[in-house]
DNA sequence: TCCTCCCTGTTC
DNA sequence: GAACAGGGAGGA
């Protein structure tokens, strides 16, 4: 489930491979997952063309973006078994091949393709001018990025707020990028209970919550994002970080600050992870 | 603010 | 052959 430290990993593992390169032509498998009133194919893939060219890979929250030359931009969200990869020319699209790009052969570059894969469908590309894009109220409503964010920002935009501190982190107009796991990890490492109501933390808890959810992500980066089940980056690499969880996936063993159980709970809809102990609940406040 | 739904491969 | 995984839209 790609959250930020995977879709960074597979931004910087994809820019070296497309960065400069023309999408001669695109082919849609799956008709959904290229969002509805997001479909610009004959215009940005046109016939006899050499297609448009890559300017940029970049990421936002969890969002994966291709800036195109002339003025389109792609963007993928992976929801949770999307895929990015660049293969051989030659090969054929998989059965959970959703897009498929064909990237003409560049200066040393041989042709090759760009695949979007897909298990479970929930994942989409959406291709758009720019000026579409920067309308578009996903991109427009989304939070500030975790990495760099003050604390002081971070603390008005949760202060006072009585919903659960997990779902707040989850939700993607707060801070974007988070998700199940690092939510979960974050939570743990700075010793708050992800059911406590935000209102219920002081500013000092809300700053070192922010703290760890910065740690975390850094960290996860560093080991190129956490890999269980699908994750891969776009050289079909895994990650490491899975073998720093300290909570998420390990309900009922040890915890390593403690000794005690883990125990699991639902928080905002997810399965929750966390040490009843080391994470004690806030007191409430009416 | 909370709940349901979408979707399918994997695990029990 | 059922439970489970979960991001985000949409409705209660």
């Amino acid at each position: 489930m790609p959250e930020l430290p995977e879709v960074e990993t597979i931004a910087r593992t994809l820019a070296p491979q497309i960065t400069g390169r023309a999408i001669s032509a695109a082919r849609v498998l799956l008709p959904k997952t290229l969002a509805a009133g997001a479909n610009l194919l004959p215009e940005a893939f046109p016939e006899a063309s050499p297609g448009p060219r890559v300017t940029a890979v970049r990421r936002r929250g969890k969002l994966l973006l291709i800036d195109l030359e002339p003025g389109f931009i792609l963007a993928f969200h992976l929801k949770m078994t999307g895929r990015l990869m660049v293969r051989d020319a030659k090969t054929p699209p998989n059965t959970h091949t959703r897009i498929l790009f064909d990237l003409a052969p560049g200066n040393d570059a041989k042709a090759a393709r760009l695949f979007f894969d897909d298990a479970r469908t929930f994942g989409y590309c959406r291709l758009m001018r720019p000026q579409d894009f920067a309308a578009w109220p996903f991109w427009t409503r989304l939070g500030p990025e975790p990495l760099g964010l003050a604390p002081e920002e971070f603390i008005q935009r949760v202060a006072g707020r009585r919903g659960a501190i997990k779902a707040l982190l989850l939700d993607q107009k707060v801070i974007a990028g988070i998700g199940n796991i690092y939510a979960d990890e974050a939570c743990f490492r700075s010793g708050v209970h992800p059911a406590s109501p935000a209102a219920s933390l002081t500013e000092t808890r809300l700053a070192a919550l922010l703290q760890s959810v910065q740690a975390v992500l850094e960290q996860s980066i560093e080991e190129c994002g956490s890999s269980i089940r699908d994750y891969r980056d776009a050289n079909g690499d895994a990650g490491a970080f899975q073998n720093l969880f300290r909570v998420y996936g390990r309900a009922g063993e040890a915890c390593f600050n403690c000794g005690g159980p883990l125990h699991k709970t639902t928080v905002a809809g997810r399965t929750t992870v966390f040490c009843p102990v080391c994470q004690p609940e806030a007191v409430k406040i009416r």
